[in-house]
DNA sequence: GTGAAAGCGCTAACAC
DNA sequence: GTGTTAGCGCTTTCAC
């Protein structure tokens, strides 16, 4: 059998309490005891049983990321992020997929699984302000990530997106286009990233003293490749004349370029182009794309630490915070001057 | 605090383990007494704590998937698949990730997290056959996913490299092509997929009694985009003429595309271009991408019933098993007949 | 068909 | 500085 710590005090001949002391790095232990009960360790090939530590602690050190799909590369990139920051740390990471769907998300957090985790980080697209009532009643700490939810009873962490997407517009401006495209809007989405993109889309153009053409604001409903291919396609055939693509988010943007290129428009001496994320593919497509880098480490990074101090207690009292990410601007070759 | 399995036994006028009995489909219940259980259980909101049962009964239902890295889209769409499967079974999990480093690797197969899980499933890329004995010590079930590893102590599931790449070489011969560059050997690798894959090449040029071209075995160390372009760059300034390129994955045929095209060479016009992994990406990039689809979710599938085998003890006197799935050619633009 | 009691392996009071 | 003991919340013999 696994050896437990019972085995390990008896062949270091000290008690359980001393070699748990060892585990623990308790201070106050003689060398010469610590010695021993390392050395039992040793010889045993001991391991600590994470589940028992847990139950009887109330801390797993497993933390739960819940994201929409890892298909999406934007997702599989932040995955990666954060998975690299907790193991830094010591936590490992649950990742469980909702779709976007809102009961999947639903059962995900008020599920059993979920009291298994020390925290949360959620990526919500199915819940909105309206279940803010809902959220609060979790007591596992989590932080949401993302705008869907804004002003919400837990700690958030997200880009500026407004901000963001009226530089990416004023970056198309200032390339010389004039007719752009606001690609991805999404009534269906309501408050989430569609709605803030497009409001830093319609500040770019009103601060540049240019009347918005309601035919320039395209719909599409799911971001992914093949959803912007299709929107895009479907946006050719009415013949709008337009130079300049604001894509929300980079796989639309790839879909949209994809069928633009094949209906003979060359980018960037036709049409411009900028996206949002900087997923790593945006370097080494033809040509290599435009976009929004999100700072996503940040993002990370400060939501782990935020997750971090709800789990240890030191930001107990403190009311549910917000942080905004810095961005930058990301000029590749299809947004070339001409 | 939250309610224990005391608390619902108590409302319920019974012992903890009528509760326990319920929570677990016990069949002999009087249904009557199940009902006030049920009863409890829904006014207090219960939910069991999967730490303690797991403490008790040995199970977590946690299984580790260890992947080199979620950025390269193979992995992100492998684990989107194995969550998604897992899911379905009621399994979480818990995503590591080993930079195909081996000293990483062997500290998570080997750290104390791991008998935290039912199961572990393992795409090795720093281990190899020599580590075999050191595998077969390992407790927890694995399945080992991915070629690194052949013939090892644990069951095994991969696609059929060999035959794979021999049938991509022969697409590419098919559309008449003659001077095939094979893109992404790496002797580091040793019997990695790099291997297998070469080995297919050769297979299909001697069975159409082409004489191989040392030349045209290009290395790509590490398999990503920009690894990729950097090859393909290098292999351009030898002049070294050619007409086909059966790259050792989509990432590196995307990346090398890319630079063939910027040095105007026309793809399928001048080179003809197959990949390996059907990742989504080659669906959308100019020219679209041909590549053999691995057929990931026969891996998954096979790979879960495997570990929940060995899980349940329901194969535990078999010997390793291994499985290799099918797979399939599919022609896209980029190997389209002149 | 249901209850009482033990114990999974660990941490944390509290002794000494 | 180290040992004793209780108990985290559950499953599981074993009675009845």
């Amino acid at each position: 059998m696994t050896p437990t710590i019972h085995d390990v005090a008896r062949l270091a001949e000290v008690s359980i309490k001393t070699v748990s002391n060892v585990m623990n790095d308790y201070p106050h232990i003689r060398p010469a005891t610590k010695q021993r009960v390392l050395d039992a360790i040793a010889t045993l090939d001991y391991q600590p049983n994470l589940t028992a530590r847990g139950l009887r602690s109330g801390k797993t050190g497993l933390v739960s990321l819940i994201i929409p799909d890892l298909r999406n590369a934007y997702f599989a990139e932040l995955a990666d992020i954060v998975v690299r920051a907790a193991e830094a740390q010591g936590l490992s990471v649950m990742i469980a997929q909702s779709n976007g769907d809102r009961e999947r998300e639903l059962s995900l957090i008020l599920g059993p699984r979920m009291q298994m985790v020390d925290g949360i980080l959620f990526s919500a697209l199915g819940l909105s302000a309206a279940d803010n009532d809902l959220l609060a009643r979790i007591k596992t700490p989590m932080v949401l990530l993302g705008e869907r939810i804004l002003d919400g009873p837990k700690d958030h962490v997200t880009m500026r997106n407004v901000d963001g997407a009226q530089a990416a517009t004023e970056h198309l401006l200032g390339v010389g286009r004039r007719r752009l495209v606001a690609f991805g809007a999404d009534e269906a989405q309501g408050t989430g990233s569609a709605h803030l993109r497009l409001e830093g889309y319609r500040r770019a153009l009103s601060a540049a003293g240019i009347a918005e053409d309601p035919e320039l604001v395209v719909d599409v409903v799911g971001w992914y490749r093949s959803t912007g291919a299709e929107s895009m396609r479907r946006f050719l055939e009415r013949g709008v004349p337009f130079d300049g693509v604001v894509a929300f988010n980079d796989l639309i943007a790839l879909g949209a370029m994809r069928v633009m290129q094949e209906a003979g428009l060359r980018i960037p001496a036709d049409v411009a182009v900028i996206g949002f994320d900087d997923v790593d593919e945006t370097r080494y497509t033809l040509p290599t794309l435009s976009t929004i880098d999100p700072g996503r480490e940040e993002i990370v990074e400060v939501a782990l630490r935020y997750l971090r101090e709800r789990i240890d207690g030191s930001a107990a009292d403190l009311p549910a915070r917000d942080h905004l990410t810095a961005f930058r601007v990301l000029q590749r070759e299809s947004t070339t001057p001409r």
